[in-house]
DNA sequence: GTCATTTTTGACGATGGAGTCAAGAATGAA
DNA sequence: TTCATTCTTGACTCCATCGTCAAAAATGAC
């Protein structure tokens, strides 16, 4: 292998995505990711052709990132513990960075300019692995029996309401507000006769 | 007065407010506003100065329809009736058109480009208005006595939850996952043991 | 009908992104 | 070392939007 790629492509990785993150897919242009990565447009068209495939590439840094963390909330015993955790997860992901940089799936999937049918395949992927995640956890029996819901649909019901705290992120931009709602969730997600 | 205005102002309103709510504010050009309204480039300059304010214009046309069709959703007696009417009439306003529209608070909340404070704040107003509407429906005794949750708390998770709604519309695109979705969270917002 | 005022029109230069390309630099293979 | 291949660089053209402006058109007031 001759002329070999010159710039580290995992911190121009993450350089993309810090940018797609704060400024969405549509608003980041070509000259931004090369100012943010320190590589030039050129190089980048070379290396990936066009900015939806860095996208692609970046969003699976971002999507490892966000399960591997409700991975370790999906941990908890208590139904009512697990569903909290979840929540204070995705509200930290979406309240990071100064300004917040607010959730990069959902900002992509309402993004004004149509995605690629690409871009918005990778978001379903997303939120069925997020929402698989989610049904295998309320599965569990100790989890299942504590809650008002059958699995699939508190699992559904929990996706959506992550995306809702997203967009309320935008407009509230009130941490707290989103930690309260998610708490008032959780408490009619899970029977309290049980 | 002399030199009256020449075009159909609230014509060229409601053709403003199609362009932004299928493309989104950032992603609509003034360009795109004159062929849409047929309404010269300069002339749009001349009488409303900017985008954002033709943008907070159409606005108020959006959230008239919008906030009146909520209220007739809320005149239902039963709180399992009200909430899946409310949410419905969220889905029917997202889903229409074709291709389906979303959800143009959604979508100005989300935008990439930080829109103005303006448009922020036009923003804050709608969903505390939608609030307050849903507030003082789920504290009718009636329906407050079948809730678990307490209105101002209800209020919150409901409006939250319609926003998770017109994110996934723009994600599953598929209106019955958003009706069955609402349908859970319903069920269990709504106490079954009264 | 005349006039003052506002709107409309079409065009202008400035700005910035898109995509391409040829020349130069870098590097592994032989 | 030499060479073939790939990457990098800087510049180029094309294109669309932006914001403005002066001249023309329209219209109510008198």
């Amino acid at each position: 292998m001759v002329g070999v790629r010159q710039f580290d492509e995992s911190a121009a990785l993450a350089a993309a995505l810090e940018t797609f993150w704060s400024q969405g897919l549509a608003a980041t242009t070509m000259p931004d990711l090369a100012r943010a990565t320190g590589v030039q447009r050129g190089s980048l068209y070379n290396a990936y052709g066009d900015k939806e495939t860095i996208f692609l590439r970046a969003f699976d840094l971002y999507e490892d990132r966000f399960l591997k963390a409700v991975e370790v909330s999906l941990t908890q015993d208590d139904a009512g513990a697990l569903l909290r955790s979840v929540f204070e997860t995705a509200i930290a992901n979406m309240t990071a960075g100064s300004p917040p940089r607010g959730c990069l799936t959902t900002k992509t999937a309402v993004d004004g300019s149509t995605a690629s049918a690409l871009v918005h395949d990778r978001l379903r992927v997303l939120v069925e692995r997020l929402s698989t995640m989610l049904e295998a956890a309320c599965s569990r029996p100790s989890i299942a029996q504590q809650l008002t819901l059958s699995p699939p649909e508190a699992a559904a019901v929990i996706v959506t309401f992550t995306r809702g705290l997203a967009v309320m992120e935008r407009i509230v931009g009130d941490s707290d507000f989103l930690s309260r709602t998610a708490s008032s969730l959780t408490r009619s997600l899970v029977d309290r006769h049980s």
